[in-house]
DNA sequence: ACACTATATCTTCCATGGAAGATATATGCT
DNA sequence: AGCATATATCTTCCATGGAAGATATAGTGT
């Protein structure tokens, strides 16, 4: 197969250290420049719905909750892997625009519950549904077989990584 | 196989939005969660070392230019998938911990170039290995056979979406 | 040589998120 | 009940990086 960058990086580490199996930049190199390119492509299209990726996130989380979509968030900041405190800015400022409301927690004191507004509702079913088509955009070099292969080693290896519950 | 994390979420997309296929979330998903955690387990190496994720690439960048360890700050940039502005400061940094020093171009007035100093270049040695050391270790849940067609299908997918210089 | 445009780097301003402290409430123990 | 500890959220301070402007120097056409 062709030279890429990352086998370039690994070519001239070989020169450089000789001592060293830098093998593991072959898997964990591009998982990480994917991953940065995958983010910039996919942010475009939160920005086309004045989103960036953290809003776009949490309005997710809460739309993927069901009826009446809303979670504490305590529990956005599992989902989206952040800080609470992040979690805290992200829904000040979509609150900001009216895109979900803070309420407080029937049961607990403490807590606090966020809640899709019907604006915010709206506007993250058009965005997801552009997000979707977007990663599909994004697959679209990769077969199906290709695709179903990858998605298995990842799941492989991210319940290594992260275990269960 | 086991329900992972993004399995869950995707279910839950699938119950909210039957409209939508889901499914590119089970490479892209996953691949931005070990992205996550890799950069996590990653930086608690650099900073055993005293840096940033930042300033390791920035050195790491120097060091397998090989002898004299010197490039551009805009070649540096391009490198590290940041812009000039964030290679600037990390620089400045680098510069004040004296791992690194600024010099004019020779053959460009306007060019400046970062070389490694001698303790730049003892630091990054070391700090590199253990890297290395890490990333085997964040590697470990995989076959050697896993590793390898997990390392195939991303070099295609990077491929494609970041075409050849 | 001069003017215009292009390029390399740095600077400034702003947005975002983490870490740790502050506050309010819950829970458990005596 | 009263007190100590735990928990949920928010706030404050700081570090980092992007975007766009500022500066210096190159290159190009006349």
């Amino acid at each position: 197969m062709n030279e890429d960058r990352v086998d370039r990086i690994q070519a001239a580490w070989q020169t450089e250290r000789p001592d060293l199996d830098v093998s593991p930049q072959g898997v964990i190199g591009r998982l990480h420049r994917l991953a940065a390119h995958l983010t910039a492509e996919l942010a475009v299209v939160y920005a086309k719905f004045g989103l960036s990726e953290g809003e776009f996130d949490v309005l997710a989380a809460l739309r993927r909750a069901g009826t009446p979509y809303e979670r504490a968030p305590g529990e956005i900041a599992l989902h989206t892997m952040v800080t609470t405190g992040a979690v805290s800015k992200r829904v000040d400022r979509l609150e900001q625009a009216g895109l979900v409301r803070r309420m407080r927690s029937s049961t607990d004191g403490r807590g606090r519950v966020v809640r899709l507004t019907p604006a915010g509702r709206r506007l993250i079913d058009k965005a997801f549904s552009a997000h979707m088509a977007n990663e599909q955009r994004l697959l679209a070099g990769l077969s199906a077989a290709q695709t179903s292969q990858l998605e298995g080693l990842l799941k492989t290896w991210l319940t290594d990584l992260e275990p269960p519950d």
